[in-house]
RNA sequence: GUGGCUAUAGCUCAGUAGGUUAGAGCGCUAGAUUGUGGUUCUGGAGGUCGUGGGUUCGAGACCCUCUAGCCACCCCA
């Protein structure tokens, strides 16, 4: 029988979920410390709680459950003949997996409404499910940590997010650049250059002027119908590297003078705080323009080639979908998965992360076994993870089976230890090996 | 959804103009080694060459089909 697991998904060795929990328990610990508090959705939504809202292409990468029962005789036979599938799916399927977390997350918002108080900080670590095409970093079933706030429209939230980044990334060891831009900068500037209706086109070309260039930017722009002279004024803007200078440049836009004074309000809540990673503006910065409002933000990696390792930003009306209008929020998403891969290329994971047991006892003869199982029972009673070889005998075999599973000591259990009521307890790295009582070696495990 | 690449042992890969019994390293296993592993040496097991078809005296190799995986684009974490 041919074994296999869905494209896209993946098993986790017990020394891979060893680093994920470890990963994300220091995720989770600066959510804590922060103020946010843990909240669980189910895997499966309605379909029409996610359906529509992640535009058109997200709609194509949902997971839709089919209906139990007899959901044939159920089925739309008008869509069938028409093989129209948008109208043919909701007849046949009436659930849906997770796409991410924003979107249950503000249906959450709206259906407590009533046991919540506003502003509500409330953090989310649970797998997501999209149908995308597999690649490096992209994964069909992978896991999103969302931290929001609803309620309030302070800007102290902006800068409270990107502390949170900060401090997450510098307890991983990852040196990463935290962007900041502005929706309405961003629209701000395409109305300046006279093509207001088009900014996503506009925003969409220059998001990508790091990866193509100026030339290729000014094609896509091109092929996205803005006029050359449209786009002069835009790459006359782009120059702009500081926020001061830009105001400088567009003065007579309000919103994009309000956009920076946002931004620079931000930049003030952070003025001398000591951050360990840099934040900086930047203008080509673009993301979630279906629904943020106002700051966007995004991490990369110093040096990992590696996509971005989260985003977010500010919305300001999330849950209107949902009949809750004008309830403002802001929010920023990790990529665990990704962050785990750049910790594993990077070697960043602490030594200590094992998956094993602090210690495995190994035993000559049936003897020494019998009172090895006594050790082993006495150090567990004592909370220590510990292990006892099934069999006594040939210590090569239990040495090896020791360092397989991860565990951090061997003790040798013989005739001389069992008479003395002491373990030969070795450190199976560094090779340092005593013997010790029962007690002892407790008392060093703990 | 679009395009490209790949598929040979558990893993990473060789396999030369189509030509006998398909190889290596790592891993696994047994021993050298009856109280000390990760080093070394020796032996052993393990392969319908992804699937189905075609060309040929002869196919792991060439052609087509399907399937799976990887990479890039779109989009995104």
């Amino acid at each position: 029988m041919e074994v296999g697991i869905p494209k896209g998904t993946r098993d986790f060795l017990p020394i891979e979920v060893a680093r994920r929990k470890w990963m994300f328990g220091i995720i989770e610990e600066v959510f804590k410390v922060y103020g946010y508090v843990p909240i669980e959705t189910p895997v499966l939504e309605n379909l029409s709680t996610l359906t529509g809202k992640y535009g058109e292409e997200g709609d194509r990468l949902l997971f839709k459950v089919l209906n139990n029962g007899d959901y044939l005789n159920k089925a739309d036979d008008q869509a069938y003949q028409n093989k129209d599938s948008n109208k043919f799916t909701p007849s046949i399927a009436k659930r849906g997996m997770r796409y991410d977390l924003t979107v249950p997350f503000a249906r959450y918002v709206v259906m407590h409404r009533n046991d919540i108080s506003l502003p509500f900080k409330r953090y989310q670590i649970q797998p997501v499910w999209r149908a995308d095409r597999p690649q490096k970093g992209r994964y069909q079933e992978f896991y999103q940590c969302d931290v929001d706030v609803v309620g309030s429209k302070s800007l102290s939230y902006e800068a409270e997010l990107i502390q949170i980044y900060d401090d997450v990334f510098a307890a991983l060891g990852i040196p990463v650049i935290i962007r900041i831009n502005h929706r309405q900068l961003l629209s701000g500037i395409a109305g300046f250059a006279g093509i207001g209706e088009q900014w996503i086109d506009m925003t969409m070309a220059i998001d990508k002027l790091d990866k193509i260039g100026e030339e290729g930017v000014r094609k896509e722009m091109g092929e996205r119908n803005i006029p050359a002279a449209a786009q002069d004024i835009i790459f006359n803007l782009l120059k702009h590297k500081d926020i001061a200078s830009l105001r400088a440049a567009v003065t007579e836009d309000p919103a994009v003078a309000g956009s920076l004074e946002e931004m620079e309000r931000v930049f003030n809540f952070l003025d001398g705080l000591t951050l360990k990673n840099k934040v900086q503006f930047d203008i080509t910065l673009a993301r979630g323009l279906g629904y943020y409002t106002g700051c966007i933000f995004e991490v990369t990696a110093v040096d990992a080639e590696m996509g971005s390792l989260g985003g977010g930003g500010r919305y300001d009306n999330l849950t209107g979908v949902f009949g809750w209008p004008d309830v403002p929020g802001v929010g920023v998403s990790f990529g665990a998965e990704r962050i785990y891969d750049v910790l594993e290329a990077k070697g960043l994971f602490p030594a200590h992360v094992q998956a094993g047991p602090k210690v495995l006892i190994a035993a000559f003869d049936d003897a020494s076994h019998q009172y090895a199982f006594k050790c082993v029972s006495q150090i567990r009673q004592a909370g220590i993870a510990a292990d006892l070889y099934p069999e006594p005998g040939k210590l090569k075999k239990q040495f090896k089976y020791a360092t397989d599973i991860g565990s951090t000591y061997i003790a040798i259990a013989g005739e001389t230890e069992a008479s003395k009521g002491t373990l030969n307890l070795k450190h199976l790295q560094s090779g340092e090996q005593e013997e010790l009582t029962i007690e002892a070696i407790i008392a060093k495990l703990k």
